[in-house]
DNA sequence: GTCTATAGTAAGATAGAC
DNA sequence: GTCTATCTTACTATAGAC
């Protein structure tokens, strides 16, 4: 080919994501960026103007598409209530890459200052997440503070399994998290109140 | 007072520790840390040769021992069960400063290149703390199967509550988590098996 | 659309006065 | 022990050729 390729935007978006996913927003240099994405600096910049935090703003918006698409959606079908569940934990498990990945929610929400534009973002995304399981979880038969207090926990469940595997170099804490997930969540509330604090 | 006086060294660590666990470690300038501590960055170069490493490694250090002394060691003395684990939680509760600061090996897990020194210690705090549940719920009467699990889970799940907390910009998950970790601890094994994934 | 080259700025770190 | 002043490096970002 006579002039360059253009680099798909797709696979672009992906090397960016996982470099922030890595090392977070701060940690994230453009030569780390440039090095992971085979593109040099000013290249980038003519991809995203408005330099990294552009890129951040960018792949952040395309995970939470992925989440709409592959977590939200498959929640809120009309499959029993087993099915869907055991689809968004095939969704997590791809997500994460069975724990090998970090979780932007998690990596992105330190960059200080105004606390960012990406604060909204990922606070909007738990939100949804924890919302669509509680939904499924009262359809399910839950009283409402039982569904909401089961899919808050079991998104705290995931996060807090991909820390542990990052922190302890072992995907084992996010494997067995998923392989409990469904049981967790349906498991009939016999075995004392839940007792969510209401504020 | 004639000549300057020595910031207190205790006083010190906590308030570069405040900058760690705001920012992480790639986040944490020095002339943040110059600006918390309200020492000049020459002044923390005495104190701190090895820059802004030995600072959070004597910073992670700090936080190991008082996780030594006031998790670990409660969840070994010789009370009851839900009496260590009442300890263990206020424990968490005044650490986390009840889920407004999040946690160090949560916010300096990134460092790559080398990955670091603190993966080291990050590691084995996540490891002896786990280890150190487990014990106690295998001498309460579980097996050593379902002390493991519950103790990982329980670890996971103060983790994730202090990135939801941290992501959503409220106290809430890490209190319903401290709020329902005794009762999830030490709840009967009835309902189905906990399942763990054995490698 | 990608590159090399280079501004301009903020970072980590030192030297030496007090 | 703390400071001001400075060095060096790495970073973000831009200019302009191809």
């Amino acid at each position: 080919m006579a002039r360059p390729a253009k680099i798909e935007s797709s696979a672009l978006h992906r090397k960016l994501s996982d470099v922030f996913r890595d090392v977070g927003y701060e940690g994230a240099s453009l030569a780390l960026l440039s090095e992971a994405t085979g593109l040099q600096r000013a290249s980038l910049y003519h991809r995203f103007p408005g330099g990294k935090e552009q890129m951040a703003l960018e792949v952040m918006t395309g995970a939470e598409q992925w989440l709409g698409e592959h977590i939200l959606a498959p929640l809120a079908s009309d499959a029993p209530p087993e099915a869907r569940i055991r689809a968004m934990i095939r969704g997590l498990d791809d997500f994460y890459s069975g724990g090998r990945q970090a979780c932007l929610l998690n990596m992105l929400s330190s960059p200080r200052a105004d606390r960012g534009p990406f604060a909204r973002l990922i606070r909007n995304a738990l939100k949804a997440w924890i919302e669509a399981l509680a939904a499924l979880l009262s359809e399910a038969g839950f009283d409402a503070e039982t569904a909401r207090f089961r899919a808050e926990r079991a998104v705290a469940l995931v996060q807090g399994s991909l820390v542990l595997a990052r922190g302890m170099d072992t995907t084992r804490p996010f494997r067995n998290c998923l392989a409990n997930l469904e049981r967790e969540l349906l498991a009939p509330r016999s075995d004392g109140a839940p007792a969510p604090t209401s504020a």
